[in-house]
DNA sequence: TCTTTACCTTGCCCCTTGGGCAGGGTGAAG
DNA sequence: CTTCACCCTGCCCAAGGGGCAAGGTAAAGA
């Protein structure tokens, strides 16, 4: 028991931290304070301890999870430092994320709220079509970027088996995908030809099947304006007494860079029961 | 029980709100289902307010807690957009501090730790002081633009009674200023001649006393690296055996525009018992 | 030596925003 | 009539502490 150790309120006073943080940081492990006296329970800390309760108490500041300081902290400081600003880039990409949500939202309030034309909902009747797909998790951060790895991937392939794309490429989505929570989604090339399937990649039939769709010029196709989309045929299913048959999917038929902004580009569909397809039933 | 209605099911998927968010909803009044069946406890929601909870949706996605979900949403729509903008507006100024942090922190982290010379402590011995000043609770992000109204407000008064200030100015701290958290200080403008008080400035005496403090360079004044500054005065403090007698402050003594970014700018500073003190007790 | 006072201890309940599960009722379709 | 997808309530759990109660302790003053 060095004269220079420390009671738990000195030491939080040094270093920012409550008594009763203190204290559960010694029950998870993060920080063990030098010695507890056995008869008293007197936790005392040494001052050489001052210099990492202030590293937490800065990154409890950052409101990083404690199980994340702990991994952060552990080891070397390069690392850490590699570690720490690993985790920074991720909050600073959730904002900019939640910055373009408040951003949306604002401009629909002070336009006085939902006061726009439906997109309006037509059939699309799809034949029978052979794609090849990879199936990923992600969230809407990463949407963008996963399919447009995946879409190259794909296409790679493809072109390598000497089959033909079309130029079109689907998103279907089997979970709602949000900027906080993942998805599984599934990136569909529709292709002619033979192709074999990889570990990753997959070789499968769409069937023939009518979609209730709406078409969505390139301006709306970010989050969460393009969530409206999905509304509108929503409705329109509901509202005709139709029935899905099938997960919503977003297909894709022009390229960014070609094409204006009020230009289509996207088909944001839903599969529908037919009667047809009731007769065979 | 119109057929448009939706069950809770049917309407979350409509809104991206899970069944279980949407019990909690109806509990805390937040959105309560257009009707529930007395019989059976089924909610039933009105498609009227998909628009509102899909709001709600996105609010929460921002974090926002569902108190202040509430408040935004209360009212006026022009009047929730500028709620919004007002939070969001906080959200960013919590972001910019906790950018930093992080900022200082990775500096600190690859520099390889600690290897700094402390800051020279020396002893500073301040004669009976008349000042006039203003108590506030402030947390970090606040705490400049505070104390310079705070200063402005006590020179004019000051002035305006014919009294003189001689370019000083402290900041006690009652406390811990923190991004997160908010504590009292109290900004003290010395003066000589004969000022009244009003509703917000009190005019009292700061007593005689001996100062532990280090002089602090202009470049080093900015959270969190400061709070080092606090560190080697403690330090001191304790190992030479002195005992605080008093809150820690901030003592400025120049113009942060009239000198250059390695020039002394303020001392951080601790009131410390003496020898002398101690005879008269 | 006794008392005061400021600390320290453990233990318990509280906050928030749901997720997950158990046990049981319901509505519609086959 | 069965099946199956929904729905209900109620309970426990998470993180990161805050707050309070009941009781032990260290150091200083009288």
């Amino acid at each position: 028991m060095d004269v220079r150790d420390l009671t738990i309120g000195e030491f939080g006073r040094r270093t920012g931290l409550s008594p009763k943080a203190l204290r559960l940081y010694e029950v998870s492990g993060l920080l063990r304070p030098a010695s507890v006296d056995p008869a008293t329970g007197y936790r005392r800390y040494n001052v050489e301890q001052v210099e990492r309760a202030r590293r937490i108490s800065l990154l409890r500041q950052l409101d990083m999870p404690l199980a994340v300081v702990a991994e952060v902290l552990h080891g070397d400081d390069t690392e850490a430092a590699i570690r720490l600003d690993r985790w920074w880039q991720a909050q600073e990409a959730q904002v900019r994320s939640r910055r373009a949500s408040a951003d949306y939202l604002r401009a629909q309030l002070t336009r006085g709220g939902p006061d726009r034309t439906p997109y309006p909902v037509h059939l699309l009747d799809r034949p029978r079509t052979k794609v090849a797909s990879i199936t990923r998790d992600c969230d809407q951060q990463s949407l963008v970027p996963t399919m447009a790895a995946c879409v190259d991937k794909l296409g790679t392939h493809v072109r390598a088996a000497g089959a033909d794309s079309a130029g079109e490429r689907w998103l279907l989505f089997y979970g709602h995908v949000t900027p906080d929570s993942e998805a599984t989604v599934e990136i569909c090339l529709p292709f002619t030809g033979t192709v074999e399937p990889t570990d990753d990649i997959v070789i499968r039939i769409e069937p023939a099947q009518t979609l209730a769709a709406v078409t969505v010029p390139r301006k709306d196709c970010f989050y969460p304006k393009i969530m409206l989309a999905y509304d509108d045929v929503q409705d329109h299913v509901h509202d005709k007494g139709l029935t899905a048959a099938g997960v919503s999917r977003e297909i894709y038929f022009a390229e960014w860079c070609d094409i204006g902004d009020d230009d289509p580009f996207v088909h944001v569909a839903v599969p529908v029961q037919t009667t047809m397809e009731d007769d065979r039933a």
